[in-house]
DNA sequence: AAATTGTAAATTGGATCCAATTTTGTTGAC
DNA sequence: GTCAACAAAATTGGATCCAATTTACAATTT
């Protein structure tokens, strides 16, 4: 479980050398913290699914697994909380907080506002270099075979067509919500014909960012998240 | 400083007879944690505008004023790090984040986004009882001297007309970009007529909401919070 | 056997202590 | 006087310890 901690620190302290050795500069001075370390391994499990909804999150576990006393955990499990992705009962501990279909709807509908406002913020801003980007995921996305993968993928392609929009604001939101429906999205891809529906409408959007039009792009997105979610809710027997 | 902090607690796990003796139920069990009273006190004084930006926090400091240890002055700053309020470098202690002009218009272009989506969803379960809730404090808005109280009851106004739409999770985000730019709001309310405009605006969009035409709430709902913004940016001199 | 009570184990919240890092202040060289 | 090098103080991050609370479980009563 300690992979990934590295023992090994290279003394900090002589900045003004280090431009002149053009040494690939490996950022040390914000290494991550103890607390930050579990917190990313625990929110990638969630929202990877590894941990089912409900599961308890037990400091003492936890912090044996990671070689650290319980005020890491504590301090990620509170991050968690805020994000929404586990629930804390005073005293009771934690656990990992699956949303109801009501809610991933709701998410998704906050999602189709989102995320159509902001690639039409984008559009306008794209560069051939950020576009062979987002060509570049679609294309792994069509080609992966790993169900992990895909909403991986997925998410990376939507992403970076709203990365030029420059609304730091609006991206952490989209952010927060893509991580809370990760798994639905997941969840939905896996089922009959999803990937190859959802490859054709990242082909459309891409066509319509390449040519330039923001309200077509707009217009595609929302339809597309909107397509995701009808036929999850569809799928997994949940009426709106 | 432990004002509210009851001593005498009666002891619990007899719920079958309480409803019996009809005992006038305190909700003991989800008492508040310190870190939870230390959260909610800076979280205010940064709101209020009684932390300057770029404050420095001190959890000694911090400590000392509750009377408690640093680990819950940590959870509290950690907490309001996630929610854009603090910002925290390692080692080096957290300080109020400011935000700047460009990131407060665009926290204001989502508040356009989401409320005027919000509204418009509200409109048709509103009741009567929420209608003159709202009503009250648009004149308690209307009647009130005290600058400091402004923000507050507009902040009010506004989010009462939001519940109704029941969409929890838009509410949670809406309660974020406000904690944000609260202190901004209460800025352009300070300036000439900020009030008067913003009053007018205001009856405008409760008069829709009564007559239930969504559309025409969410409309107003998106000027006057433009309207808000654009006379910000104009007063202290930003420039879109 | 079912319900209730009491007790021990498990678990979390918070305080205190130590280590790691930054900041500040001082000294010395030029 | 200015700058670097160094030491001391201040501050934060993390570990360990104790207290508060919940949970699990055995004992008792009916």
């Amino acid at each position: 479980m300690n992979a990934g901690i590295c023992t090994l620190w290279i003394t900090p302290g002589i900045p003004q050398m280090a431009s002149k050795l053009k040494l690939k500069s490996v950022d040390i001075g914000n290494r991550a913290s103890a607390g930050s370390i579990v917190y990313e391994a625990l929110r990638k499990a969630i929202i990877d699914g590894d941990l089912e909804d409900g599961a308890p999150l037990r400091q003492d576990d936890i912090a044996g697994q990671f070689n650290t006393s319980r005020i890491p955990v504590r301090e990620a499990l509170s991050k968690l909380e805020q994000e929404g992705l586990v629930k804390n009962r005073r005293y009771r501990g934690a656990v990992v907080a699956g949303i109801s279909l009501r809610e991933a709807s709701e998410i998704f509908d906050f999602r189709i506002l989102m995320e159509g406002e902001v690639i039409g913020a984008s559009v306008p801003n794209m560069t051939s270099a950020s576009l062979s980007k987002a060509r570049g995921y679609c294309e792994e996305f069509r080609r992966t075979e790993d169900s992990k993968n895909w909403s991986k993928l997925n998410r990376k392609f939507h992403y970076s067509l709203y990365r030029d929009s420059g609304l730091k604001y609006h991206l952490d939101m989209i952010d927060n919500a893509l991580d809370r429906t990760e798994r639905y999205v997941h969840a939905q891809l896996s089922i009959s014909q999803g990937v190859a529906k959802a490859h054709d409408e990242h082909l459309a959007i891409l066509e319509a960012c390449e040519n330039g039009n923001a309200e077509m792009a707009s217009r595609l997105t929302r339809e597309h998240i909107s397509s995701v979610r009808d036929e999850l809710l569809e799928h997994l027997g949940g009426r709106r």
